[in-house]
DNA sequence: ATGGCTTAAAGTGTATACACTCGCGTCCAA
DNA sequence: TTGGACGCGAGTGTATACACTTTAAGCCAT
């Protein structure tokens, strides 16, 4: 590709969310569209496509992909190249084991410090995700209801756990859409019902045995008996 | 730099433990480095010069230097380069309480399901932590207190949870060696013993609060006062 | 027809070249 | 002497070039 650079602004940063880093665009929107099921797993991610469609060299391309397959969302092999990751079935148990471990604490330490501001913002969120459930917006719901729990740790004012928390979280809703989750979002809502209600009185035992049920129960209705993936894994195309 | 290309194996892999990536390579060498105590934290990280180091190009050291950055063991900042990670405060704390939260619900787990033979493997692992002390090994034992903590999440058979404990790991080493603990490594080696003695009675609660406490006992010894700590980050000179 | 060898095309891995920014020293003017 | 503008050097950001590997198609021999 040769074009003539742009002018390449010096001004502040315009409105846009991310006019920063050039790879964080790609970053981005190839996450957004493997969360949003526009990519299923498997797909091969060739450099030099990507590079046409955002209009960059390979090494930026290259570059989002090394970040991306270190988010685990998709896998790099050697002189192979990238695809988008198919997770196994044990690394989805670990996965939601991991998740349970750590927002049942969350919720846990949650109950002591939660305000009552907090609260209130947290009724705001689940009336979002009741809007958007209504709409029938599924990448706005889905982005919704992972959000909630990333929400819960910006909560303890912890952003370190905020992001390894949203790390968890892409890689579940790549895990739910390749086993094809029964658990229906509606449910899902009442179950983040519960557990607000639950911090609400402080009760911290309580919104730490929701919170984990509620993980447990999206993990048990997934589809991980070893029959189906192993068809899934054997007949699964290249392309 | 201009060298004619090496042969390029196309024999199998030689013993060493790393002749994969030239990557990973980079990557392991900065780490050691950094956990070593061989590269102060603020320390610039040229990429002519380390590409000079390993006698590759740039490019790899910038993936290198990326990666790293993702580990949050170096800083990038825009048009201004790489240096090693200075973790601000907050962000000591908020590892910590990371680490507590999922260290805490792993030794609970832990105790329902550890076996016989994984208790003498733990024993054996305190007996290696024992001598490095006695040799005065430092940067052995540094790596030896770290990796008991690995270990009981591997013995948990969950690979992501050990890969994240890993690099939560990490970065309490930086941490350390940055608010210069005054918790001494015999008595890390003290308190893994008696974590071992709880697993080993199946004492769920013992082994949670054990390892709770073990923690945040490491955490209490670091100098996170605001005094020393506006010190540091205002003196800290460039080189 | 089929299996294996040859070879071309496509794509990845690494290095190098070029464009741009930042920091610092220098020089001039007040 | 001091403040500021200029310019140079060092170093990062991106693109491109080249080397190597893989894949797959084509061809020949069986």
């Amino acid at each position: 590709m040769v074009r003539t650079r742009m002018p390449l602004r010096i001004a502040p940063e315009a409105a846009k969310p991310v006019p920063a880093g050039a790879t964080e665009r790609i970053v981005g929107s190839i996450t957004a569209a493997i969360v949003e099921r526009r990519l299923m797993p498997g797909t091969k991610l060739s450099e030099q496509k990507i590079a046409d469609i955002f209009e960059v060299s390979r090494t930026l391309v290259r570059q989002a992909l090394h970040q991306l397959s270190r988010d685990r969302l998709v896998t790099l092999e050697p002189a192979r190249g990238a695809s988008v990751a198919v997770p196994s079935v044990d690394e989805a148990r670990q996965v939601f084991q991991v998740r349970a471990m750590l927002e049942g604490a969350l919720a846990r330490q949650l109950c002591a410090r939660i305000t009552d501001s907090q609260i209130v913002e947290l009724r705001a969120h689940l009336r979002d995700e009741v809007a958007a459930l209504s709409r029938t917006d599924v990448p706005g719901r889905t982005r919704l209801l992972a959000d909630f729990h990333v929400v819960l740790a910006r909560m303890l004012g912890n952003e370190v756990l905020a992001q390894l928390l949203s790390d968890l979280l892409s890689r579940s809703s790549l895990i739910a859409l390749m086993y094809q989750s029964s658990h229906s979002a509606a449910q899902s809502q009442q179950e983040h019902v519960l557990i607000v209600d639950a911090l609400e009185k402080r009760d911290a035992r309580a919104a730490a045995r929701l919170m984990e049920h509620h993980i447990f129960a999206v993990e048990h209705n997934l589809r991980l008996d070893p029959h189906s993936t192993d068809l899934f894994a054997a007949l699964r195309p290249r392309g």
